[in-house]
RNA sequence: GGGCCUGUAGCUCAGCCGGUUAGAGCACUGUGCUGAUAACGCAGGGGUCAGUGGUUCGAGUCCACUCAGGCCCA
């Protein structure tokens, strides 16, 4: 017996029962076991940031790394199941100072760097132990850390990091301080997930720097960065271009800078007298202080223009929009003659200024430069070299001065007058009023642009003069890849990231485009970060400045033996500030002392390497041979191709010149089921934990499943409800319909083979067993339960439909192709729910023990195809199907029942049971039956009324169709289906060649074959195909010979008859509609029956319960009917009698109207 | 300015190597079936396959350009 299943499932309860049973039958470890030594699958993940709480739209990509690791184990492969958290960096950084009230980098200093570091620490151990809570919810099978540990960890850190504590390990107890505790996280003695702070993942990026550095790649560079003051650190080109632009509206200006001839005399125009001036536009009003040229478009037309008591050169183009009001144009000219003229700056007074310049003998002047437009601003375009990107780039181009105003806290430099010691943000009216003051401010207009903002803390970015370390990507060569020569690609990073590239499956394909175009376009990696909770960047620079000498340290031991002084207040740290930062060494160059420079690493640096850093790249070199490279990886596409992904990349190939990961499956962007981005304040963002019980998992990982993956998905609980109706409330209810029947077929049950006097036979005869490895370590799996049925076409081709599934979904999942395989999987159970189930449902009801067998050999078989997908669903109904009933296997003594349905092996399908003409008939059954249905439809004549029969139009289908009429007959309630003859009475023939074939092979006489056809005689052309004959038309005046697969016959009904047709199928079915008087009759007592079932359900009796039944009418028809049918109605009702009487007093009565007449219905249970 | 993705019914989306009269689900209308069903069947309305041009016997599908939305780079 089965536990009777509810028809009201209540998923999300039920997922929790599927996660107490995992946890105390301890599942997940049991499956690892179970295949540890097998051939490897090797998954690595991309580690999250464990710095709050997750997101449903994690849970999307969540889903697909389980997926796949379900599905790969399930296929008998080993594998690492190591979760990560990313735990370094800014982002941590930034949101302990939100939490302590922190406004700068000198509370920071204030609190102290150990603390504050610590600090960090915890916050990540606080988060990860929540995510890996959340993460456990979601049935993400991973080697998870106990959360309880977690906290507890932080706790210890807290109180004290340096005290001594001892944690169970994976191999006994691991002693230390809890800060080397927990900076051993992750590594094989301790087990779980990784931690990105951990001590191994550090020291491995110093070995991957050291490399770049022997290469000669490292360098430290001045550039001109974005830079956010509130975080005092600049912002690489990595990590601005996504989430780093937001729409702004700044004041910006029209200054006038007046011209001056080679002495420095003041410009006049020769026409008119007036002073002339250039006219120079920029939304930077405090970049005007650094200002040292003015660009112009050698190429562009400038117009010379004069308003008001002054001459003003600028764009033609840009005339109107930047000068309001009447302007008189006095001449044109093109911007190369503009070149070299002088010009005074809008701020020479400053100090800072004067300086610069008087170093290099340089006076403000015209410069030109080909990407000045005019489709904003003056034409014109400001340069200030030590405030952006592109003027920087020209400075070098024309040695100009580098004027950088700005300290790293956005605050004016000395030397900048009454500017110095103001800072960037507060200065911008008080510059317009200095401009104005000077005579210089033409006029103010608002501006709004895409600008730059932090990406942690929202404050609008400057660009400012730094000294940042760098990996050097080499060079681009201006020519194809592929005239690349090896010597080339030796000297540049970038291509030989590329030839990686090349070697690697990416899913989408136009990944593969994406990476290319970043590492085309990539500037070198700027590595360095002016903070304090991070990788410690291992270079040490000698203090002697004439010396300057680096040198990069490539581990601790390294370290250890190089250090000069201070090691002994490091040791027993993490590589952490500030411990790490007393350790000096002596400096090879010279002999001197060297020091740590202050910057911690970029933290894409932690997340790259963690292909080495888990996998024992140093200490364990086999067993990073086993596991390197992943076969796959997964993230979400925004951001990864130039941050995750390429990270990755770069630091294999560095250090192994060989693709990290064999195959990338990237998915695009979760939005609210409105189509907009998920917000809080918009009401359309799903908490994780929420979602998951207003949804249940299993619901949620089916419409991530079911989607495809490149395009963003929109997600909520309209959506999951539809969801859940479409796919998980059928599966359930053909679930629950065979407990139910099989319940009640005592004689049965799963463990005896149907009539054992039949021929029942084992279909796999190593079926029974747990997985057994094949050669190369793949579980061969069992397809229990064991007894295939057999006569039953309907069994049959059910069962080819299954095992056409199985090859299917294991095809689609082998290639990340979870949409396909989810799409097959609905498609099989609207199948099975409303075909297979409803067409059977007598068998069932009469205990049909081949129907039961083979629905529960499909149900199981589902789950077990399911559970990768559906892991608590599937797991809920294998418990109660096979663990309920199978105490131990069919043919077999001693092999239990796997415990989980994740731990049955992947069910492998067997190609010669997807019987592929049993397959076409039954499709072409379904169609005659849908005509059929649609005949009555047009005839309005119900189906609860038999119909004599119909005739099929079908050529050549005479046998497929014998082979279903019963189905067909008792589908469409009537006594016959047959052939029709004299078939030209109800159709006409449409004759049309098949494209596909006759297309090619005439090619521009192909019309002519198409009206060729179209003139044949139809029946004549459809009796020859039906027969399998050649055709013979006449084309162009020449006979030419088609085969009767080059031809196609469409039936179509013929005006005036009851009948329907299917053009696809070429196949019409015409109903006769005659209602005799018997026939009549059966469809009366259809009605009653239908009455009284619908009375036994409404008076809450059990299925099987036995009645005595009345009936009384003044309706003659009725009566005579009812009496004719009598064996019918009581057989289809369980009526032990049936008499024409009142009701009796105690029975369940009701009046009802049949047609025209009446009937008073009473029925009691007997006994 | 360059690269990539998307555009198919009111909504959400399938549509293979170019091949018959472009499909599904949801929603809507009508009708039927049902002692598994929170369902389901049948029928109906609903389409300029974003647009233009091209290649081809044949284009939703391939090519070019344009438009719109998104992503990435400059």
């Amino acid at each position: 017996m089965f536990k009777p299943v509810s028809t009201k499932p209540d998923f999300v309860a039920q997922e929790h029962a599927m996660l107490d049973l995992w946890r105390e039958t301890d599942a997940f470890r049991k499956l690892w076991a179970q295949n540890r030594g097998n051939k490897r699958w090797s998954f690595i993940d991309g580690p999250i940031t464990a710095n709050g709480y997750m997101g449903v739209h994690h849970a999307w990509g969540r889903t697909y790394k389980d997926v796949f690791q379900r599905f790969k184990a399930m296929q008998g492969y080993d594998q690492r199941y190591q979760n990560g958290f990313d735990c370094q960096g800014l982002w941590v950084e930034v949101l302990v100072e939100k939490e302590k009230g922190f406004t700068s980098k000198r509370d920071i200093e204030r609190m102290g760097l150990a603390e504050f570091v610590n600090t960090c620490k915890q916050r990540v151990l606080n988060f990860s132990a929540i995510m890996t809570e959340q993460s456990i919810r979601l049935g993400y099978w991973m080697d998870w850390n106990d959360p309880v540990q977690l906290r507890w960890l932080r706790d210890k850190l807290e109180e004290d990091p340096d005290q001594i504590i001892t944690v169970e390990g994976t191999d006994g107890p691991v002693t230390g301080t809890a800060e080397q505790i927990v900076g051993r996280l992750g590594m094989p003695e301790l087990g779980g997930s990784y931690f990105t702070f951990s001590n191994e993942n550090n020291y491995q990026i110093w070995g991957f720097l050291k490399k770049c550095w022997e290469k000669g790649w490292l360098y430290e560079g001045t550039d001109v960065m974005p830079w956010c003051y509130r975080c005092g650190t600049g912002i690489s080109q990595h990590e601005i271009v996504t989430d780093g632009y937001e729409e702004l509206t700044h004041t910006s200006i029209y200054a006038r800078f007046p011209l001056v001839d080679a002495q420095g005399a003041p410009r006049l125009d020769a026409e008119t007298g007036l002073p002339e001036a250039l006219l120079v536009w920029t939304t930077t009003p405090w970049t005007l202080t650094s200002n040292v040229a003015a660009a112009v478009g050698p190429a562009l037309t400038y117009v010379k223009v004069r308003q008001d008591g002054h001459v003003y050169y600028l764009s033609r183009g840009a005339l109107k929009r930047a000068m309001p009001g009447k302007v008189e144009v006095l001449g044109e000219l093109k911007g190369s003659a503009m070149l070299g003229w002088h010009y005074t700056g809008p701020f020479d007074e400053l100090p800072a200024a004067q300086e610069a310049f008087a170093e290099k003998d340089y006076t403000h002047r015209v410069i030109g430069w080909n990407d000045v437009g005019d489709e904003e601003g003056t034409g014109i375009v400001h340069i200030a070299p030590g405030c952006g990107a592109e003027d920087f780039l020209l400075s070098k181009e024309y040695d100009l001065p580098v004027i950088g105003p700005l300290d790293g806290d956005g605050v004016y430099k000395a030397g900048f007058g009454w500017l110095s010691g103001n800072p960037v943000h507060e200065v911008t009216q008080r510059i317009f009023d200095d401009l104005d003051g000077k005579g210089v401010l033409y006029r103010l207009e608002d501006y709004t642009h895409r600008y730059p903002v932090c990406w942690r803390c929202g404050t609008e970015l400057i660009f400012r003069l730094v000294d940042e370390w760098f990996i050097n990507m080499g060079p681009l060569y201006d020519k194809p890849r592929n005239e690349v020569t090896p010597a080339e690609v030796e000297q540049s990073l970038r291509y030989q990231i590329m030839d990686v590239v090349d070697d690697i499956r990416w899913i989408p394909g136009f990944g593969y485009e994406r990476e290319l175009d970043w590492l085309r376009n990539m500037h070198d990696w700027m590595i360095s970060k002016k903070r304090y909770y991070g990788l410690a960047l291992p270079i040490w620079v000698c203090e002697d400045e004439e010396c300057g000498h680096f040198h990069v340290v490539g581990s601790e031991h390294e370290l250890k033996e190089l250090a000069t002084e201070g090691w002994e207040q490091f040791e027993g740290h993490t590589p952490h500030r500030p411990y790490i930062d007393a350790v000096k060494i002596a400096c090879p160059a010279c002999g001197g002392r060297a020091s740590r420079i202050a910057d911690v690493g970029n933290p894409w640096l932690d997340a790259g390497i963690v292909p080495f850093s888990t996998t024992g790249y140093r200490t364990d070199p086999d067993y990073w041979a086993k596991w390197y490279p992943a076969d796959l990886i997964t993230e979400s596409f925004p951001g990864q191709f130039r941050n995750w992904f390429y990270s990755v990349l770069a630091m294999g190939t560095v250090l192994t010149r060989q693709a990290p990961f064999l195959n990338n499956f990237s998915y695009a962007t979760l939005m609210g089921e409105d189509g907009r981005a998920m917000h809080k304040s918009w009401g359309n963002a799903i908490d994780l934990d929420e979602g998951a019980d207003k949804i249940g998992v299993d619901v949620m990982r089916w419409m991530f499943l079911n989607h495809k993956p490149e395009q963003n998905l929109l997600f909520g609980y309209h959506r999951a409800d539809e969801t859940r109706r479409r796919f998980h409330i059928p599966l359930w209810n053909v679930y629950s319909f065979f407990v139910t029947y099989a319940n009640l077929a005592p004689e049965w049950s799963p463990s005896t083979p149907e009539g054992e006097a039949q021929s029942g036979r084992p279909t796999d005869g190593n079926g029974h067993q747990v997985p057994k490895r094949g050669g190369d370590g793949v579980a061969q799996s069992p397809n229990f339960p064991i007894y295939q049925s057999t006569d039953s076409l309907m069994d049959r081709w059910i069962d080819a439909r299954l095992h056409e599934l199985m090859g299917v979904v294991t095809d689609r999942l082998d290639n990340f192709d979870s949409e396909a395989a989810t799409l097959a999987c609905e498609a099989f159970l609207d199948d099975l729910s409303n075909w297979y189930v409803r067409r059977s449902r007598r068998r069932f009801w009469d205990g049909d023990p081949a129907a039961l067998n083979t629905l529960y050999r499909v149900l199981v078989t589902f789950a077990r195809v399911l559970a990768p997908m559906q892991p608590f669903l599937a797991e809920a109904i294998y418990q109660n199907l096979v663990r309920e009933a199978l105490a131990v296997l069919p043919g077999t003594a001693s092999a239990e029942t796997p415990e989980s349905v994740h731990h049955t092996g992947w069910p492998q399908a067997d190609a010669a049971l997807v019987d592929a003409r049993l397959l076409a008939d039954m499709d072409l059954a379904r169609a005659v039956v849908s005509l059929g249905h649609a005949d009555r439809v047009a005839a309005n004549v119900k189906v609860r009324q038999p119909l004599a029969g119909i005739k099929v139009v079908a050529a050549g289908k005479a046998e497929s169709l014998a082979r279903f009429a019963d189905l067909i007959a008792d589908e469409l309630n009537v006594k016959d289906v047959g052939l029709a003859e004299g078939e030209a009475e109800l159709v006409t023939y449409r004759i049309l060649p098949v494209n596909k074939t006759l297309g090619p092979r005439f090619g521009k006489e192909f019309p002519a074959v198409r009206q060729a056809l179209s003139v044949a005689d139809p029946y004549a052309v459809a009796a020859a195909v039906a027969a399998g004959q050649p055709i013979s038309v006449t084309i162009n005046g020449r006979e030419v010979i088609l085969a009767a697969e080059d031809v196609l016959v469409q039936a179509e009904p013929r005006p005036g008859f009851q009948v329907t047709n299917d053009p696809q199928r070429g196949i019409v079915v015409a109903l006769d509609t005659t209602i005799t008087p018997a026939l009549r009759q059966e469809g009366l007592a259809r009605e009653v029956v239908r009455r009284l079932q619908q009375m036994r359900k409404d008076a809450g009796f059990e299925l099987s319960d036995r009645i005595h039944t009345t009936w009384l009418t003044g309706d003659e028809d009725l009566a005579a009917a009812i009496e004719a049918q009598a064996a019918y109605i009581m057989q289809e009702t369980l009526s032990l009698s049936l008499e024409r009487s009142l009701p009796r007093s105690d029975a369940h009565s009701e009046t009802a109207e049949i047609d025209e007449a009446t009937v008073a219905l009473g029925l009691t249970k007997a006994g």
